[in-house]
DNA sequence: ATGAGAATCAACTGAATCCGCACAGAGGAC
DNA sequence: GTCCTCTGTGCGGATTCAGTTGATTCTCAT
């Protein structure tokens, strides 16, 4: 599963005052709860924080969803895959970008170029994916594959600092 | 009419019939669409979708939270690192679990039995809590540093199967 | 300093939504 | 058959939402 919104490049950010990250807070435990009782507790009014909320997503900063436990909606399989490319590495991510399986994709640092998270419904389904779709891409040089047998941990408030 | 099909339509996988995976993928969508709009998009009544919501939530298959873009909150640094264990892979999961840093963790199938993403206001922060936190633990052996370049794709509304 | 313009907030109101509860029907166990 | 549980519906009253208005603050160039 996903861990953290894409970093779009923030035009105009760094603007986040304290009462912003107190709604922020309040909303990654429950996104939601109330606009007046967000209020209540940043010391805002009900329209102040629905107006600072609408901002708030439609800059990016953040989204409001449904985070959902893959397995119980009947995918049974996540690998994360470390992709090592030859040449241009954005362009293989724009590739990579249209593909359903994938739901979390960076570019990294290290002895991988890439990290692919995937989510797949069967075995077969993940390694005809790798196998066809990733590995036959020219500029992928070589993939290793990192089954997951546990998700131990996954938080999304981190708060702010 | 809730129910009364016949058969195969009413389909059931684990715990999850069509109309709560409906549910889910309205959320996933928009986690703050109201319960009647929800209802009249499925079929059911606003009070069904509540409770079907609040259970959902309550048995652990969905969240609804706002999900934010790390760099805006002050986040400078994003990681995946890759966790090499000697003996028991749970016991050393179970330490990670405290740690504010770590937003994501899976036991894996693969080269390393764990992988850690982590989250840190810089790269001294960073630095410091590999170093300090992880490869000071006993149990693990080996420790390999993806550091993010760019956060190229993200999604939480893949539906359901 | 001062004024124009933009941004943000509080207050208000009707409409929509949420919430708790009582009741009904279906299905299972005995 | 009865009893029990689970889930959906309907219906109130309380709460919240959405949109507008006017006041206040902030910025910045004059």
């Amino acid at each position: 599963m996903a861990h953290s919104l894409p970093s779009v490049s923030n035009h105009r950010l760094g603007n986040l005052d304290e009462k912003s990250k107190a709604i922020i807070v309040e909303l990654q435990h429950d996104g939601r709860k109330s606009y007046s009782a967000i209020g209540k507790s940043v010391g805002l009014s009900e329209a102040a924080v629905r107006q600072r909320v609408s901002r708030l997503i439609e800059s990016g900063v953040m989204e409001i969803v449904a985070v959902t436990d893959p397995l119980s909606l009947g995918f049974a399989r996540q690998a994360m895959v470390g992709v090592k490319v030859r040449g241009d590495i954005s362009k293989v991510a724009d590739r990579l970008h249209g593909y359903d399986e994938i739901d979390y994709l960076v570019v990294t640092a290290g002895s991988f170029d890439l990290l692919v998270e995937i989510v797949c419904e069967s075995d077969r389904h993940l390694i005809e994916f790798v196998n066809e779709e990733l590995r036959s891409i020219d500029a992928v040089v070589d993939t290793e594959l990192f089954m997951y047998l546990s998700l131990e941990k996954q938080k999304y408030n981190w708060g702010t600092r």
